[in-house]
This record gives structure tokens, C-alpha cells and sequence, in this order.
DNA sequence: CTTGCCCACTCGTCTATACGAGTATGCCTG
DNA sequence: CAGGCATACTCGTATAGACGAGTGGGCAAG
């Protein structure tokens, strides 16, 4: 094993009252800041800092797991623990809903994906009636049954999203809404061919760490934290005729918003 | 030391090729998210883990730290650890900037949170010229030197955001929006006295783990990530006039906003 | 009764060791 | 030359032990 080069870290403080996995996970992460380890390369190896540091492995190691609690590295095993590449994001315009976005065949997701040269894919196509959650039966306005639309989108073969929309039997039941492809312009164009006019969108967003499934679905690394939206849609009489529930991996995704000042 | 009252959790399965640290934790998870651990409520300690399941020490903190990473508990030392009280959230409604919240002269989140009940106190109170980052610079186009105004809001004692807004020197300097309190209706409200008369206002929103400078400031436990908002105001002229840079722990915000169908 | 100390219990940090499993490389064999 | 295997390196998991430091309760002294 060849000798850590020096002057990329320095010395552990032992008169600090910091602990030292502490102090080298401080090094670590300033380093990477000044883009001394740049993104996708690797950091020293476990051994490498035991020796440099004169610690021992469970020490390194407890330095590490601060660093990929913080989202800044991940561990490859039998590889390393390489600084985490920020991915490609994308970005989630407050106009994506518009009427003239839905002239097109293809959905809003594959469209932009393409625009921007990424290779966007839909997956896990799940569409069936079911028991409405309570969340969900009250944003609907006391529904008991509804039809689930669920699937996942991937950019780059990279899951990114997953997203059930759910509506009230008494609209989607027997439609195109139901089918597994609804047809050009989404749902929610069929939506206003069936008279349901669209009148505006109310979007919650929260964030928090995943749950162990979503951690699988979207194959997240450590460190990164999910955007939880929740969408619900109205006609013009005023009536919720969709909820959508995603989550995002939230290193993927910026959304914006606009809003008015009056 | 009394023994762990059984029922509550499992045993092992030594065959099961997932590792035991993985299955306590799925064991305290489960117990956790089915209510037999309640919100506040102490797990078992260490040592009865160690005791209950026939492991090492480490093992045990090893289940201990995933459950952390997720948000779920937090550790006191001394004490024990603890199923992480869910905090009251903060609902942020897209028409919190309209101009009739701007008629009393106590500040939105003052009057927000004392309508909810909470004791909301401002804090960190800094307003300073310096020069403009790069980002600032390009969202307020090409400008050198801001004005900043820096602070924290806190409810109930607790810090949930950290804030700063960036002016256009040739907009704020020598008007009351330098001052540390710039009076009834906060700057939005100088900002039109000014002339400014506000037209929209674009929001940026991502989602991340914070990084040790914003633990400290916001006194986040490990396991809650951070909602950053970056705001854009326009004015009818169609120029940026303020950008405000906020970073808010996750687990107490719901963001809101509605999007017109047209 | 009050004060203060001690002790038991809690988590925090660190060491040293062991074995397993994934990856990459280079050498050796056919 | 091609294929496969040995090997060295990587991180993953787990044990056992030690000491430190924060917390809280009980006991003893005043």
C-alpha cells in the first residue's frame, strides 16, 4: 500500500475536545469542498486513513458514515468510498400543467426528457380500483373506492420518481382514464373530454428521509432525502377529480413555482 | 437491570441472510410505526437490547444509527433513545405574499404563528452590504454589491429557518429596507412605497441533507433533512428586486401552491 | 427537611481483532 | 492467445473490551 501523499489532510488535534472521527470526517469533507477529491473519484481507502491517522478502522469507518449521512459519499463494496456525483436535475416548471403542454402524443415526462437529452423510460404500470386511503378520501371529498394509477419514471435507466394518481370510481371507471395507456395528453386531457374541465392545481410538498421501500424503489443512496408532493386537481365547479401522491428522489429534482403578487 | 418484557420485539433469524443489525432495526421500525413505541417514548436501552437478542454492543448502536439515519429516533446521552416526536408543521399557503397580509404591521410569520397558537420569536438579526454571489448576482442580473438581511424564526423556542434576502444596492441602500427593522409589512411593503410595485415572484425549491454550519443553526437532529427556497421578486418593469435564500428544517414545513390550469 | 455526594444507568468514543464478500488485476495454464 | 484461477485490495459485519461523560435517584450528612 503506497503512503497516503500528504498535504491533501492533515493532523488530528489531540487536545481537541472533538472526536476524532469527527475531526477526520471535518478533513474529509473540506477537502471535498475545495474540490481536492473531485466528484466520482475516490477517496483514500479505510486502511490508507487508519494509517495516515494512526486510528483504528471502526474509527475511519464511523468518519465515513458521518460523510453518507450527510449525502456527500457513498461506499462501493470491494471498491471504495467515492465523493457522490451530483446527478442531472430536473427541473419541474409551475406551467408544467398547461393546456398547450398537452397537445402532444407523448406525456410531459418523455417530452422534456428528450429535450434535454436524457433517455426517459416509465415503468411499473400498475392501474386498478381500490380501498381510498383516508388522506386521500378526504382530498377527494369522501370517496371510499378509487381507480390507482400507479408507475415509476426513470431518466437515464436512474428511477427518479414514483407516482400513484388516484380518482373517484364515478369518473374514471370504464373510461380511457382506466386503461393502462391513457392516451395522448395524459389523464388529464381525457379528463376534459369527459367534462371535466380543469381549473387549478393545489400542490403540498414536504420533505423527509425514505422509508426502507422507498429507499429500494428508487434505489437511493444514503444521504438523500425524498420530496413528498401531493397534488390534487379541480374542475371548474369546484370538485377534486385527481390526487396525485409522488415522491421524488430529492437529489433529482428543483422545483419551481410562480406566484402572484396580488 | 429488569429483563426486555417479551412481545414486544422478536427474535433473530440466524438463516436469513440479512444482517442482524439490519433485522433489529427492521424489528424496532416495525414496533415503532405499528405504535407500540409511541411518539416522545424511550426505546429499550442498549444494554437490554444486548441482553434481549444475544448480540454485541455495537451491534445494537449499529441498529440504533439506520434508525437515526431515517429520522426516526433520536439518541440522548445519558437518558436513552427516544421515538422522534413529530414537530406541528408550518403550512406555507403560494398566497402568504399577497398584499393584503402586508396591512398590519406585524410581520406574516409573527402573525401566522401566533394564530396557530405558537410563541414565534426572529432572531440572528444582521443587515450588512457585501458582495453578491455569483448565483445573487445572476438572479438580480449582474449585480456586484447587495444589501443582506440575514435572520432565524423560531417557534416555541425551537429554530425551524434561517433566512436571508439580497437587495440591489441602488434599491435599498438609505431607505428604511437598511434598517434592521424596516417597519409594518416587512420590505415587500417599502419595496412598493419605493416605487417597486410588485408583479410576481418565482420560487426555487430543492430538498437536502444540511450541512454542519445549518445543524448547528437550526438545531437539527440527524435523520431531518432541509427544504432550500430560493425566491425571486419581480417587479411590473419585469426586474428582480429582492432574492431571498431560505433553509428550513423539513420535518417542520408543509410548502403549498396553487397552479392555474390554463 | 434540605443539601450534597455517590452510584447506577445511560449513550459516546475508541481500540483490536476476526472473518466474509465483492472487485480487479495479473499470472499461469492449457 | 484465451481462459481461469490466485491473490490482494476493497468495504461489510460482528465481537469483546475499555474508559468517558451526562442524568437521575437514593442515601447520608448537616
Amino acid at each position: 500500500m503506497p503512503p497516503l501523499s500528504s498535504g491533501l489532510l492533515g493532523a488530528l488535534d489531540p487536545t481537541s475536545d472533538r472526536a476524532v472521527f469527527r475531526q477526520i470526517a471535518d478533513q474529509l469533507r473540506e477537502a471535498i469542498d475545495r474540490g481536492r477529491f473531485k466528484e466520482g473519484e475516490k477517496l483514500p481507502s479505510e486502511a490508507e486513513l487508519v494509517e495516515h491517522y494512526g486510528v483504528s478502522r471502526m474509527t475511519v469507518r464511523n468518519s465515513f458514515s458521518v460523510l453518507q449521512g450527510e449525502g456527500l459519499v457513498h461506499a462501493e463494496h470491494g471498491k471504495g468510498v467515492f465523493v457522490r456525483p451530483r446527478p442531472p436535475v430536473r427541473r419541474l416548471a409551475s406551467d408544467r400543467f398547461a393546456r398547450r403542454h398537452r397537445e402532444q402524443g407523448k406525456s410531459a415526462f418523455i417530452v422534456e426528457a428528450d429535450a434535454a437529452g436524457s433517455h426517459p423510460q416509465v415503468d411499473s404500470l400498475e392501474v386498478k380500483e381500490e380501498k381510498a386511503s383516508q388522506d386521500v378520501s378526504t382530498r377527494l371529498g369522501s370517496v371510499r373506492r378509487v381507480l390507482a394509477r400507479r408507475r415509476r419514471y426513470l431518466l437515464d435507466g436512474r428511477p427518479v420518481e414514483f407516482a400513484t394518481s388516484y380518482l373517484p370510481l364515478d369518473i374514471a371507471r370504464g373510461t380511457p382514464i382506466a386503461e393502462p395507456n391513457p392516451g395522448p395528453g395524459g389523464i388529464y386531457a381525457r379528463l376534459e373530454e369527459l367534462g371535466h374541465r380543469l381549473d387549478h392545481f393545489e400542490e403540498e410538498i414536504r420533505a423527509r428521509m425514505p422509508s426502507p421501500a422507498e429507499v429500494k424503489t428508487l434505489h437511493l443512496a444514503s444521504g438523500v432525502p425524498v420530496i413528498h408532493l401531493i397534488r390534487t386537481a379541480y374542475d371548474t365547479e369546484g370538485r377534486a377529480v385527481e390526487v396525485c401522491d409522488t415522491v421524488m428522489a430529492a437529489d433529482a429534482y428543483v422545483l419551481s413555482y410562480q406566484l402572484p403578487a396580488t
